[in-house]
RNA sequence: GGCCCGUUGGUCAAGCGGCUAAGACACCGCCCUUUCACGGCGGUAACGGGAGUUCGAUUCUCCCACGGGUCACCA
């Protein structure tokens, strides 16, 4: 039996804090009934994801919808994998996804990253005190101990356990190893900690685990519901030989200290929920309630689910930045994923945030689904047509002087032109749905600017040329700016009808044979000079747009071609 | 391999012991229409398998299969 009391100031001389000093430096808050308080607590290691954006947007609505509390802290708990830069591009994605943050990791005016709230430092790295102490307390409780056996020693022990191999161990003769090792480890006497401390030696501190795994804890998740899991036995470890803790310890003591009432995190946390709740149980704090989160998740080559990962198509959220994806409807598909009835809601609320829907746990998926660029594009086109013109105009310039200069340009040279261009077929019960992504703008209507002009398609060889000539030269003669659109199509139906083709369309379907065509054609002959394709907006409003002298000129050039 | 989670159409999903098993996306057809987009109408398409409980199982129980996750001084 170890004297607990001498291990603890042997282990942590330099502690002289104790767990009623730091419950005192964090006051319990104050918040109204029924108020969540829920964080976003990313590693600093690379990008935003969109597995990860789907639990923050949980933890946004959970809190902000109860008048709580949504906070950030980053857990930089491992030096060897930090990506310098990486938290503040982290904050900046998240804001433009409409997570903005109450408290916790800000960035400052100078562009850097500081504390707002009194909570801080909101860096776990910056805690190291605060965690010692803690531990030094489960070590003077017995509950924790240490082990001098280094980062080296260990990985040559469990050769097989790497990585890369983990399918291929013996898991039978892994588990008895472990067990053996486990004895070993906790079979360390006072003397042989003296003589490592002594000479300096680096110790991780681990647990000592009081589970028998053959019991199970019984547990209630908030969105998977009732589950058994088995007791921990694993004496993992709390802190590592740097003297700052691992995920587990850092996420008892920080969510415990900053009052976190709902800890909202991915399925693939479950497998250690055994440890956290040992862990709650030995520092004596309330546990949080848990939710855990499905995955999303992509197709492999083998047709395959996976959980979506950080190289797949689809993850980066800056992708969809640079694909031309407007944040709104990433949001708006998000919460199509997260909450059953939200298209429901949708089709009735049309005009309102997608803030206002009451978002219910109840009514979360609780497995895994596919992420479906079809749908997004779906929810995306409904949420651009809802925009007015002025803002269409703005987005799409500001998207293309990053992602398309040139076409940027011309845009910004004239913004009314851009946006009388948006404006056709914009509001109203039925609006025009024909942009999926900002980046669609260019195909849709860079035909207006001359720049960007160009024949995409030609007229069918079915098509007699002199009488598409004499439609476009007929046209020219007649077209007159002042004329309203019914005026103007009387006009080019009086051409057809000059040529043979019917302005009845009833007619001509019935009966296609009995005519040389229709005024379909007719408008096509024109539509194709002046737009150079064969789909566009409505005709009357391009011409109004491009005015007599484009479209004049356009004309002349095909009559002049054929 | 152990442990945990999951399994309704191609995808997202309603369903919570008795239904012709919703709806949305995608796909197909028709209508509207000068093209496209929109809109309207309709269509193809599903409860992984096997036991059991029950008068009756998509719904409850068990077993199996399959899929996923996880087994670090990473989070």
């Amino acid at each position: 039996m170890l004297d607990y009391q001498r291990l603890a100031e042997l282990l942590f001389p330099q502690i002289t804090t104790t767990t009623a000093d730091m419950e005192a430096r964090f006051p319990q808050r104050v918040l109204p009934e029924g108020a969540k308080v829920t964080r976003f607590a990313p590693s600093p290691t690379g990008f935003v994801h969109f597995g990860g954006l789907f639990p923050t947007t949980v933890a946004e609505r959970l809190a902000h919808q109860s008048g709580g509390v949504l906070y950030l802290r980053i857990e930089d708990t491992d030096a060897k994998r930090e990506v310098p830069g990486a938290a503040e591009g982290l904050i900046k994605t998240l804001a433009t996804y409409g997570i903005e943050f109450d408290e916790g990791a800000i960035i400052g005016e100078d562009g850097k990253i500081c504390d707002k709230g009194i909570y801080g430092p909101y860096k776990q790295s910056m805690r190291a005190e605060i965690y010692q102490t803690y531990a030094k307390q489960l070590v003077l409780e017995g509950k924790a101990y240490p082990c001098f056996t280094s980062e080296e020693e260990l990985e040559e022990l469990h050769a097989i356990d790497k990585k890369a191999e983990i399918k291929n161990t013996d898991w039978q003769a892994e588990a008895e190893a472990r067990q053996a090792e486990k004895l070993a480890r906790r079979a360390i006497t006072m003397e042989e900690i003296e003589e490592n401390i002594a000479k300096g030696n680096p110790f991780v501190l681990r647990i000592l685990a009081d589970g028998d795994p053959e019991k199970k804890i019984k547990f209630t998740d908030l969105v998977k519901g009732n589950m058994e899991i088995p007791e921990n036995d694993e004496d993992f470890v709390l802190l590592k030989s740097d003297g700052i803790p691992t995920y587990h310890f850092a996420h008892a003591v920080d969510d415990h200290l900053r009052g976190t009432t709902h800890v909202i995190r991915g399925e693939e946390w479950l497998p250690s929920l055994a440890k956290h709740l040992q862990l709650f149980r030995y520092l004596g704090f309330k546990t949080p309630k848990y939710m855990h989160i499905a995955q999303i998740m992509r197709l492999d080559e083998n047709g395959n689910k996976k959980k979506l990962s950080k190289r797949d198509m689809g993850a980066n959220m800056d992708d969809y930045t640079r694909l031309g994806y407007c944040p709104e409807a990433v949001c708006e598909y998000v919460m199509t994923l997260l909450n059953s009835n939200y298209e429901e809601w949708r089709m009735q609320n049309a005009d309102k945030s997608y803030k206002d829907f009451p978002f219910n746990i109840k009514k979360m998926s609780c497995s895994g689904c596919l992420f479906d660029f079809n749908k997004l594009g779906d929810v995306s086109k409904n949420v651009i047509s809802k925009m007015s013109a002025e803002e269409v105009t703005a987005k799409v310039t500001a998207w293309a002087l990053q992602f398309d200069a040139e076409f940027g340009k011309l845009l910004e040279s004239d913004a009314e032109f851009a946006k009388a261009i948006f404006a056709i077929g914009r509001g109203g019960k039925k609006p025009r749905k024909d942009l999926t992504t900002w980046a669609d703008a260019k195909a849709y209507m860079g035909f207006f600017y001359d720049e960007l002009f160009a024949l995409e398609d030609s007229y069918d060889e079915k098509y007699d040329r002199a009488d598409i000539k004499a439609t476009l030269e007929k046209f020219i003669e007649c077209f007159d700016m002042a004329d309203d659109s019914n005026v103007w199509f009387e006009k080019i139906k009086a051409i057809g009808a000059e040529l043979g083709y019917t302005a009845d369309m009833k007619a001509y379907k019935a009966d296609p044979a009995a005519f040389k065509g229709s005024v379909a054609d007719i408008s096509m002959f024109i539509r194709v000079a002046v737009t150079g394709k064969l789909n566009s907006p409505d005709m009357y409003s391009v011409m109004q747009i491009l005015g007599r002298d484009k479209v004049v000129a356009r004309i002349e050039n095909m009559i002049n071609s054929l």
